[in-house]
RNA sequence: GCGGAUGUGGCGUAAUUGGCAGCCGCGUCAGACUUAGGAUCUGAUGUCGAAAGGCGUGGGGGUUCGAGUCCCUUCAUCCGCACCA
C-alpha cells in the first residue's frame, strides 16, 4: 500500500479529538509557552490558503514546544461580531447570530482538516454572552477609572473627588459632567468620522483616504455625542514600552507614526484691538522671530470673535464652505491653497510688531490648539501660503513676509533672502544656527529651541508642551451586531450597570437598520429593554474592536464565571511568547491591546504591561488571477499570447505616431491606458475559475461546463492549447481566484498542504499562491514513506546505523532546530528534502535514524509522523516524545575541500586535513600543479589562508 | 513629502552571517520504462562562448586578499502615514 494520506489523516485527527491530546492545564511542572494566532473574522466565504499560513506556523512551533517538554498553551477563537453579518442581516433579514453559528462551523471544519494541535476547550466567541459579559465589565473598569498624572498611572475615580475642590457643593448632573472630564471611558461631544452609508461612526483606522475600510463609501466629518476611550492618557507609555517588546520595526514604526508625539511649546499671541489671545503649539520656537503672520483653522473658536466688520462676509463664508467639504475633497485638494484674511492683527509677544491673522484651512482644527505661527522662511507649508498671498501680506505687514532667521551649516541660504530677493524653497531643517533673532542669534537650533523655550516660560508667555497625534479612540457605532455598551440614562446621567447586572444581553429587534428618525437600530428593542424597566440603555453598539482588546487573557481561564481572567492562570501565563498575526493590525487592534493590558495592569488585575513578547507578521497570500480573452460580444476567445502580441505591435505603432504631436505626454499615457489588454479595444479579458486552469493552461470542457453561457464558446488556440493570461490579486471570490484549503487537502493531503504552505518562502513575506509547484512537496511525502516502507512491507530494521546515515540525521537535527528557534520554515522543508534524498540514497531503513526523523518532522507533518511512530511500535501519540538532540561527534569532519582561489576568484577545490596548519596549507597548496599554472611563473604577492573555509593566492 | 520593507536564474527561493553565488523545489530539455501518461526513474539546466575562458546577486562608486552580505550614492517596486505646525 502507498502513501494513504487520507486514510492516515483522518485516523490521527478523530484519535486527537477522541483522547483530547491536546488538552492544556493551568499548572504544570513544564515551564510554559503560550503562543497565539490572531483569531478570525469568520466570514461566509470561509478560509482560502492564505488564512492558514500563519496558524500552520504557529501550530509548528506549538507542536515543537510541546517535543521540548513546554506546557503550551495554543488556542483558537473567533472574532464574532462585526459589520460583514450585519450587512448580510440587513440583505436577508436573517439574524447575524444564525449566519455568524453557521460560518464558524464551517471554519471549524476547515481548520480541523489542517490537523492543527488547538486546544477547543478554551475556544472563546466575543458574540457569545458569557464573553462580552467581561467585556462590558472591563468597560465599567474603565468607566470608573481616571488617569491619575502624578502616579501616572490610572487609578478609580473614588481617588480623583478629593482633588476637585467644590465637588460636593455641585448638582449630582453638574458632578457626573464634571467626572466625564476624566473618566477613561467617557460621553463627549466629538467630531466623528461619520459614514453615511453605513448608518455608523468609524475610527480613524477603520478610514482609508476618506473613504469607510469596509465598503468604500465616503466618510464625512460630524460633530455627535459619543463615547469614548481615553486612549490619549497612555500615549507616552505606549510610545515607550516599544522599546520592551520584539515586534517588527515596521509595525513598532506605524505606532510611533500614529501616536505621534512631537515636542515644542505653547506660545500666546495678544490682539492688538481687545484682550482675548491666541495660543498657538510649535515645534521650532527657534524661530519666532520669523514669524509673518498666525492662521487660524477655519473651525477655530476665535474666528468669529475676532473678524472685524469689513470681513465677515468673506471669513464667513470661508469658514462655511470649508466645513462642509467632505475629508475626501478636503484631502484632494491638499495642494490647493486658499485662506482669507480676518482684518485682525495680534502683536508679536517679543518685537511688539502688528502681525495678520488669517483663517486657513492648512491648519488642522484637531491638532495642537488649531492655530498656528506662520514662519514661511522654514516651513514649507508656511512658505507656500505666503507666497501664494505674498501682496497681501506685504501691504498688511509692510515687509516681505519671508524672514529668515535660521542660517543652514552649509550656509545654502546664506545671502539669498535678507533683503527681498526670493527664496524658491524653506529652509525647514533642524539644523543650522540662528540669525536676526535677538536673543537667539548665534545659537544652534537645539540650543535655541531650549533657550526660546526657558524665555517664553520665564515671561508667562506659553509653556514648553508635548503634543500627541493620537486622538481619542470612539467606541460607540450606531449598528446592531456588537458588545451593547452597559450604561443607562437617569435624568439624563450616564450611568455604568452594576456588575451582577451583566451581561446586558444584546436585545431582539424587528429590523438591523436604524429608526425613522435616524437612532441606532437598538433603538428598535421593545420597550421590555429597560434599565428597571424605565431607563433606557445606551444604543450604540462596541467597536469591533472591543472583544479583541483582551481575548488574549481569557483563553487563559475561559471557563470563570467569576472573573474575566483567574489571577493563578493569569500570573501562570503571563505574557504571550509568540503572537502571530497580518501587519494589518498595525494600528487598530496591535494598539488597543497594548492599551487594555496596561489598563488592566494599572487597575491591578494583571501583572503584565505588554501583551505579547513577540509579535510575527505573517505575509499576505495573493491569488494568481487567470483570464480568458473574449472577442467582441461573442463566444470566440483567443489564446493569450495571440492577443498579447497583437496588443504590443499596436501600442508600437501608435505611440510612435503620437510622439510627435504636440501634447505628446498626454496622449501617450491615454495610450498606454487603453493598449493594455485589461481594456483594450473589443477584446474583454474574463476572469476565470483557477481551479479550470492548470499551468496557465485552460481545461477547455471544464470551461464549457462552468458557465451555460459559455456552452458553446469557440476558441482560437496556440500549439492546441487556449493559454491564459494571469496576474497578481488579492484573493476573492469575485476574482475567481481563490484556492481553497479543502481542495488541495483532498487531492495532496493536510501533511503536504501544511509543507508546501511552509516551503513558499519566509513566513514575513507576503507572495502569490501558485499551486504548480505542490507535486515537488508531494513527491517528497512519498519518498518520506518508502523510507519506512518497501512496498506494503514496513521494513524499519534494528540494525546499528553507519556513520554516514547518523551524520545525516545529526546534521538534519542540528539545522530544524536553528530554523524553528529562528521562524525559517521555509528553510526547513528543504532541509528535511536533503535529509531524505540522501537516506534515500543510502537506502537507510535503520530504526535508530528514522525513529528521530519523525519526531522531527511531526510539528509540520504530524499526521505521517503519528502513523510511523505508530507503525514503529509505539502506543503512545507522538505528541510528547522528546525532541532528539544534535550529537556534535557525528558531525566532525577530519578533512575540508579547501576552494583556491586567486583575486578571490575560486578556481578549483583542494581536500587538505583539517589538522594542518596554515603555513603547511599554503605550503601544500603552492606546490601543486595546478596551482603553478595559474601562476605561471609569477611569484604571489601574497597567499591567505583561512583555516576551515579558503585559501587565496594573490597575484 | 516622511517612514518601513524588498530587489539574486524562466519562477518560488537558499547562502553556515565577509570566504566555492544559485541549495531545495517548480518549470524546461534529453533519455529510460511504458499500449498510454498530468505516473515513475536517470541526467542536464544562471548567462555569453564551439572551446579555452569571460560575465554575473537592480545601477554606479568605495572598503577588503576576498562583498549578495559592510559603507556611500542612485533607481525601481510594495506597504504604512501624510497640510500633525
Amino acid at each position: 500500500m502507498e502513501y494513504d494520506f487520507l486514510a492516515i489523516e483522518q485516523k490521527w485527527q478523530s484519535y486527537w479529538a477522541k483522547n483530547k491530546s491536546f488538552i492544556t492545564t493551568n499548572a504544570s511542572e513544564k515551564p510554559k509557552y503560550y503562543i497565539l494566532d490572531m483569531f478570525p473574522y469568520p466570514s461566509g466565504a470561509g478560509l482560502h490558503v492564505g488564512h492558514p499560513l500563519g496558524y500552520i506556523a504557529s501550530d509548528i512551533v506549538a507542536r515543537y514546544k510541546r517535543h521540548k517538554g513546554f506546557n503550551v498553551l495554543h488556542p483558537m477563537g473567533y472574532d464574532s461580531f462585526g459589520l460583514p453579518a450585519e450587512q448580510y442581516a440587513i440583505q436577508t433579514g436573517q439574524h447575524p447570530e444564525v449566519t455568524t453559528k453557521v460560518n464558524i462551523a464551517r471554519y471549524r471544519e476547515q481548520l480541523d482538516k489542517i490537523g492543527f494541535s488547538f486546544d477547543w476547550e478554551r475556544e472563546v466567541r466575543t458574540s457569545d454572552a458569557s464573553y462580552y459579559k467581561w467585556t462590558q465589565w472591563i468597560f465599567i473598569q474603565l468607566f470608573n477609572s481616571w488617569y491619575n498624572p502624578e502616579t501616572n498611572k490610572a487609578e478609580p475615580i473614588s481617588t480623583l473627588i478629593p482633588k476637585l475642590s467644590g465637588f460636593h457643593d455641585l448638582t449630582e448632573q453638574e458632578q457626573a459632567a464634571l467626572l466625564l472630564n476624566y473618566r477613561l471611558a467617557y460621553l463627549s461631544d466629538t467630531v466623528v468620522n461619520w459614514c453615511p452609508k453605513l448608518g455608523t461612526v468609524l475610527a480613524n483606522e477603520e478610514v482609508k483616504d476618506g473613504l469607510s475600510e469596509r465598503g468604500g463609501f465616503p466618510v464625512e466629518k460630524k460633530l455627535m455625542k459619543q463615547w469614548s476611550l481615553r486612549i490619549t492618557a497612555y500615549a507616552e507609555r505606549l510610545l515607550n514600552d516599544l522599546d520592551t517588546i520584539d515586534w517588527s520595526e515596521s509595525i513598532k514604526e506605524a505606532q510611533r507614526n500614529w501616536i505621534g508625539k512631537s515636542e515644542g511649546s505653547s506660545l500666546f499671541f495678544k490682539l492688538e484691538k481687545n484682550d482675548d489671545q491666541i495660543e498657538v503649539f510649535t515645534t521650532r520656537p527657534d524661530t519666532i522671530f520669523g514669524v509673518s503672520f498666525v492662521t487660524l483653522a477655519p473651525e477655530h473658536e476665535l474666528v468669529s470673535k475676532i473678524t472685524t466688520a469689513d470681513h465677515k462676509a468673506a471669513v464667513d463664508e470661508y469658514c462655511q464652505s470649508a466645513k462642509n467639504r467632505s475629508e475626501r475633497e478636503r484631502m484632494a485638494e491638499v495642494k490647493h491653497i486658499s485662506g482669507v484674511f480676518t482684518g485682525a492683527y495680534v502683536l508679536h509677544p517679543f518685537t511688539g510688531k502688528k502681525i495678520p491673522v488669517w483663517v486657513g484651512d492648512y491648519v488642522l482644527s484637531g491638532y495642537g490648539t488649531g492655530a498656528v505661527m506662520a514662519v514661511p522662511a522654514h516651513d514649507s507649508r508656511d512658505f507656500a501660503f505666503a507666497k501664494y498671498f505674498e501682496n497681501a501680506l506685504i501691504e498688511q505687514s509692510g515687509e516681505n513676509p519671508i524672514k529668515i532667521v535660521i542660517k543652514s551649516i552649509e550656509d545654502r541660504h546664506e545671502g539669498v533672502h535678507t533683503d527681498g530677493i526670493a527664496i524658491q524653497t524653506s529652509y525647514d531643517a533642524k539644523d543650522g544656527v540662528c540669525i536676526n533673532s535677538d536673543f537667539l542669534t548665534g545659537l544652534e537650533v537645539k540650543e535655541a529651541i531650549k533657550k526660546s523655550i526657558a524665555v517664553i516660560e520665564e515671561r508667562g508667555l506659553g509653556k514648553g508642551k508635548i503634543n500627541y497625534r493620537l486622538r481619542d479612540a470612539i467606541f460607540g457605532r450606531q449598528r446592531y451586531w456588537g458588545e451593547p455598551i452597559p450604561v443607562y440614562y437617569k435624568d439624563g446621567i450616564a450611568c455604568a450597570l452594576n456588575e451582577d447586572e451583566l451581561p446586558l444581553i444584546l436585545p431582539e429587534i424587528d429590523k438591523y437598520l436604524p429608526t425613522e428618525n435616524g437612532e441606532p437600530p437598538l433603538a428598535r428593542a421593545s420597550d421590555k429593554w429597560k434599565k428597571d424597566g424605565k431607563y433606557d440603555y445606551e444604543h450604540s453598539t462596541m467597536p469591533g474592536w472591543a472583544g479583541s482588546s483582551w481575548y488574549f487573557l481569557r483563553y487563559m481561564d475561559v471557563h470563570n464565571h467569576h472573573n474575566f481572567v483567574g489571577k493563578d492562570a493569569v500570573n501562570y501565563w503571563q505574557q504571550i511568547d509568540l503572537y502571530i498575526g497580518g501587519a494589518e493590525h498595525a494600528t487598530g487592534h496591535l494598539l488597543y491591546v497594548r492599551f487594555w493590558t496596561k489598563f488592566l495592569y494599572d487597575i491591578g488585575l494583571i501583572p503584565m504591561q505588554e501583551p505579547a513578547k513577540k509579535l510575527i507578521n505573517q505575509g499576505m497570500i495573493q491569488g494568481q488571477s487567470s483570464f480568458v480573452y473574449r472577442a467582441g460580444s461573442g463566444n470566440q476567445f483567443f489564446s493569450y499570447n495571440l492577443i498579447k502580441d497583437q496588443f504590443d505591435k499596436i501600442s508600437l505603432d501608435e505611440l510612435e505616431k503620437l510622439a510627435n504631436e504636440p501634447n505628446a505626454k498626454a496622449n501617450i499615457i491615454e495610450l498606454w491606458k487603453k493598449s493594455s489588454y485589461h481594456q483594450y479595444g473589443k477584446v474583454t479579458p474574463l476572469h476565470v475559475d483557477v481551479n479550470i486552469v492548470d499551468n496557465q493552461v485552460l481545461d477547455i470542457e471544464a470551461f464549457r461546463q462552468w458557465r451555460s453561457e459559455y456552452n458553446n464558446a469557440t476558441f482560437v488556440l496556440e500549439e492546441g492549447k487556449y493559454i491564459c493570461g494571469t496576474e497578481v490579486e488579492k484573493m476573492s471570490k469575485s476574482k475567481w481566484n481563490v484556492v481553497s484549503p479543502d481542495d488541495m487537502i483532498s487531492k495532496y493531503g493536510a501533511d503536504c498542504l501544511r509543507l508546501y504552505e511552509m516551503f513558499l518562502g519566509p513566513l514575513e513575506l507576503s507572495k502569490p499562491w501558485n499551486t504548480n509547484g505542490i507535486t515537488g512537496v508531494s513527491n517528497f511525502m512519498r519518498k518520506l514513506w518508502r523510507l519506512y516502507h518497501q512496498g506494503d512491507q514496513f521494513t524499519v530494521s534494528d540494525a546499528a546505523a553507519e556513520k554516514a546515515e547518523l551524520k545525516i540525521l545529526h546534521r538534519t537535527i542540528k539545522k530544524i532546530t536553528y530554523d524553528i528557534e529562528h521562524f525559517s520554515f521555509n528553510t526547513s522543508v528543504s532541509n528535511f528534502m536533503i535529509c531524505v534524498n540522501e537516506l534515500t540514497e543510502l537506502k537507510c531503513n535503520k530504526r535508530e535514524i528514522l525513529e528521530p526523523l519523525a519526531i522531527l518532522i511531526s510539528p509540520y507533518a504530524p499526521h505521517i509522523a503519528e502513523e510511523l511512530w505508530h507503525r514503529l511500535g509505539h502506543q503512545e501519540s507522538i505528541t510528547y516524545a522528546r525532541y532528539p538532540l544534535c550529537n556534535e561527534e557525528y558531525l566532525v569532519e577530519n578533512s575540508f575541500q579547501y576552494p583556491i582561489s586567486v583575486n578571490g576568484k575560486t578556481k578549483f577545490t583542494q581536500e587538505f586535513d583539517l589538522a594542518m596548519s596554515k603555513e603547511d596549507i599554503e605550503q601544500a597548496a603552492m606546490q601543486l600543479a595546478s596551482v603553478q599554472k595559474l601562476l605561471d611563473g609569477k611569484t604571489p604577492k601574497k597567499v591567505i589562508v583561512v583555516h576551515g573555509k579558503i585559501v587565496n593566492i594573490v597575484i
